[in-house]
RNA sequence: GGAGGGAUUCCCGAGCGGUCAAAGGGAUCAGACUGUAAAUCUGACGGCUCAGCCUUCGGAGGUUCGAAUCCUCCUCCCUCCA
């Protein structure tokens, strides 16, 4: 029989990672962060990222491996998630993997085709052509070598990766997504932390960002906006609070507008969120106040390693 | 006290006699999502017994075949002169 392995999900401020190093106290486990924003060393206070002191009692994998211009993906995290897994099983341990980037969870369940890692040669070229051009030129292009998928996809960002991976590999899209990579080697029990209501949850997001402001997110963003290698146009720094914080800096809007916007873009995250996360049928849903779910959760985990 | 300007659907904001349930933006809700995903994009957005009907454009009247749009009075807000 396969390993257990753990995930644990939810919206943003739902209060996971609370409950993640809670449930470190009580059971064999360790905690694997799945988080595009938590990968990136010097982005604490805006990504809600454990303290150094919780870090230092209740260890996470995958947090504050990249410097801020590079890159990271689900392929990336995928492989550094399984290696992960395969160490902690070794060691005895159950991989609980805590986190809200659902398409990283997703790559790990259920694998990825074999495509082309990101070119960016390639990339710039295209983002040049489509200047010049218009979306509507490359779009018309991709419809020639990849109908499927010109069809299926309309904005900017997959039509021209869609073009990418037509470039290297001279195989459509849509033909290499009928591939996929093996499924994963463990018994998978999905735990998703959220509030009952979503007002409750808009609640938090306001307590919260306000919050993240006292403790000087505004200070760490003044920071990395000295740092000569960094532009606002990097992946890591379209993250939610960072990229609004950075307008209202270089000059943009007034600061209650640049809260406001903050928070709206939070609850927009949460709300596509909720979306992934409405999908997965076999998920136990986690709505109650934190005694409870802690309870719930302990009692759900023991019964599913168990056997 | 005098002279102007304004009140529009949750918010901002266009409209200036019919083609207006009313542009556009924001918020919200729903959805999509395979190497950028805290990203990117799509749809809905007054109500209903929904190819039609009903109720909306500060309030009350009026003009007109027809008003968010014109007139009168009232309420509130802003600017300038005193």
């Amino acid at each position: 029989m396969n390993p257990p392995a753990i995930f644990l999900t939810g919206p943003t401020a739902s209060g996971k990672t609370r409950l993640a190093m809670q449930l470190y106290h009580h059971l064999p486990i360790e905690l694997i962060s799945v988080d595009s924003a938590l990968v990136y060393r010097g982005m604490d206070i805006g990504t809600g990222k454990p303290t150094p002191t919780e870090l230092a009692q209740v260890p996470h994998h995958l947090i504050d491996i990249r410097d801020i211009p590079e890159t990271y993906s689900a392929a990336q995290f995928r492989q550094d998630a399984l290696s992960c897994m395969t160490n902690i099983t070794r060691r005895g341990h159950i991989p609980l993997l805590v986190g809200g980037t659902n398409l990283y969870f997703r790559a790990l369940r259920e694998g990825l085709s074999p495509l082309p890692a990101a070119d960016p040669v390639l990339r710039a070229e295209l983002q040049q052509r489509l200047q010049t051009h218009g979306l509507a030129a490359l779009q018309a292009e991709l419809a020639q070598v990849d109908p499927v998928t010109a069809t299926r996809v309309q904005d900017s960002q997959r039509i021209l990766r869609a073009l990418e991976v037509w470039y290297k590999t001279k195989t459509p899209l849509s033909v290499l997504q009928m591939q996929q990579t093996s499924c994963m080697p463990y018994r998978l029990l999905t735990l998703i932390c959220a509030p009952a209501q979503r007002e409750a949850l808009h609640q938090r997001i306001h307590q919260r960002f306000a919050h993240m402001l006292a403790l000087g997110l505004e200070q760490e963003v003044a920071e990395l906006m000295t740092r000569p290698e960094l532009h606002s146009e990097l992946p890591a720094l379209r993250a939610v609070g960072y990229r609004q914080i950075w307008a209202w800096m270089a000059g943009n809007g007034s600061r209650s507008d640049m809260i406001a916007r903050s928070e709206a873009a939070t609850r927009q995250l949460a709300k596509r969120q909720l979306t992934w996360l409405r999908t997965d049928k076999t998920a136990y849903w986690l709505p109650e106040t934190e005694t409870v779910q802690l309870h719930r959760a302990l009692s759900l985990i023991r019964r599913f390693s168990d056997g």
